[in-house]
DNA sequence: GATGAATGAGCGTTCATTCAT
DNA sequence: GATGAATGAACGCTCATTCAT
């Protein structure tokens, strides 16, 4: 039984490797400018062994996309969920989804990229995906702005618009960010855009 | 002189004609998922033909895309140029962009798809000038944004995040707006996004 | 019109060149050691040239196949109707048979090598056209035997294993002249095959 | 010694056990459908086992005709052996031959699909010890024929050609019973087999 | 100028065999 | 002895680009 688990948690070790190079790669040139041996190159593996762990060059980019995905909206979620009230929520939303594309530039980068095109099945169940979890995200945010609308802070503006624009001003910033190389950390355009999305831009 | 004239404007029609049918296929298909063969048959030309307009598949592509985001930029800032104090300006920013998009949704779809990979030195001119362009038109927001601030309309925030949060206010509405099926006009947000942008969700 | 009429004959050269070569080397090595590469090196044609004549590999291969077969059956069987009565028609169906062989050995050796494999569609339709075929022609041959039996000249026996039997005893013999090198000619086995077929093996 | 003994039958009873999967498999997909992977999942081996009963696929491959195919000849003379005359001994090759064939029906399907092809020297031995076995046959039929030729049973025809001509008879049959599904015993095609090779099919 | 057949480098994928455990 | 993960050569096929007509 040990022997099994070793060999799983070495299977999943090897699988994570790979994932991890691919990321790197695919984020830097591109799904379609990548060779299958490239990617088993940089992970030490012959082009023949990728395939025990993927079906194929679709599917090790759209496993890789969704997992890390549903990390990212996992990791956000579980911050949030931990803040106490509506503020300190709304707040750690916005810290949550910075910190993870500072520390995920590669990943992140695929998205300005785009690169979800392709017909084949797969990929369009992976453009399926997206959007789906972008907009179980919504909800959530909504959810919690919702909350914000009961208890008297927020203006009562219907609530998917709201959640939908205070997710593309996260994404604003990032989106800058990665464009633009900067040393300044993406987090510290967390007040201003808290400020915005509270406040507006109008005086008084 | 009128002979050349004749030839030149038929040139003209003619790379107009593969430019519009290009934007067609490739905003259904994808960049990777689009031969030039189609194109030249959509078009009604031979394939060789094709090369006496544009250097190739990444030229005709990268060529399409630069003149009709500078006709989409150009559109935008001349109806905004043409109103007169800067709430009617950003009210104006607001409107053409969604007009633009809703009036070129196959266009606006290949950003959603993302698609400028390739490492090529075109392509990768082709991803420099789509930024560039962005900061220029995120410039020429600021300015309005900047007058706001002196006029006192606007609190004294710091004008490139301002108008990089308005710009993504409005790329939220079209991007969910092209993501999902709708019937309602694009143009019905508008009034949401300057509310948001002006006055932010707090409550008083 | 003319134009195209030359460009349809060329075409029609260059794909029947190509299958030429095809047999020649398919024959010899059997399908699956066979590469696109060399058939298209052997027939003077770059890889991706034979794809403008044929969809791949397999369906050059059928079509080979299919093509040829048609020739023998329309070949034998017309030389047969030419024939006047039913013994003549008998003999003229077996030298028909042992001529095509003798003038088609290398692909006639394909049927020795079976080779009709893989389980693709197109494989599969290849397979059930071979064996379609093959009845069509036996029922054929029973038209012949039939009117030999009404004539008197047959024992009244059941005619599909009537010409089954003559089939095979034509195959036989060609079978074994083509797996043993011999200078003599196949077309010297007609009388025996005749003579077995219409008098058996037993005295008296 | 005994030991040694022990490990000998379980060795072949291994190995026997891996041909019969191999049979079953081969016939049914053909060579080149079948993968090592399956032949060592169905016979419950690691892959690598079969490595120690077998040099490789085509030796796994040849191995398995090879023995099946000198149990038929066996199987086929043993019985004409025992009988007592000549026109018995016919009767018992013609129904020897059917018995296996009806009794081995996926072994002697992967003669009607060929596959006898490679050019590895392996398969070469293969494809000549098939000629061979046949041609030894063949020589035995013979010797039956002149027999029957010296008792005045048989008109005296070439004995090579008249044992070919009865080998292909069967064959005939075997053929067309495989390739059509029928409810119908082969063995039913003993008497019609034995009249037109002794008789013929000319009346009187 | 216009054509489209010809080109061939380059890709993703398979699977018989090996060998460290 | 038994295992099965790892290997990598070899394949069929695509399609942007060229160039003879």
């Amino acid at each position: 039984m040990e022997r099994l688990e070793r060999k799983e948690r070495e299977f999943n070790t090897r699988r994570a490797d790979i994932l991890e190079q691919a990321e790197k790669i695919f984020s830097t040139k591109g799904y379609h400018n990548v060779t299958v041996a490239e990617i088993a190159n940089a992970s030490g593996f012959a082009i023949g062994s990728l395939y025990q762990f993927f079906d194929g060059k679709e599917q090790l980019y759209t496993t890789m996309i969704s997992e890390k995905l549903d990390l990212m909206y996992a990791e956000i979620r579980e911050e949030v969920n931990a803040a106490r009230d509506v503020t300190d929520k709304i707040v750690t939303l916005i810290k949550a989804h910075l910190k993870f594309v500072e520390n995920n530039k590669d990943f992140c980068r695929i998205f300005l990229r785009g690169e979800n095109d392709a017909l084949s099945e797969i990929m369009t169940a992976l453009r399926q995906k997206i959007i789906d979890d972008y907009f179980k995200h919504i909800t959530f945010i909504e959810g919690l702005l919702k909350t914000g609308v009961k208890n008297g802070l927020l203006r009562s503006l219907p609530p998917h618009e709201m959640a939908s624009a205070l997710s593309h001003l996260i994404r604003s910033a990032a989106s800058e960010w990665l464009l633009i190389p900067t040393k300044e950390s993406l987090l510290s355009k967390r007040d201003f855009i808290l400020d915005i999305f509270l406040n507006g831009v109008k005086k008084e």
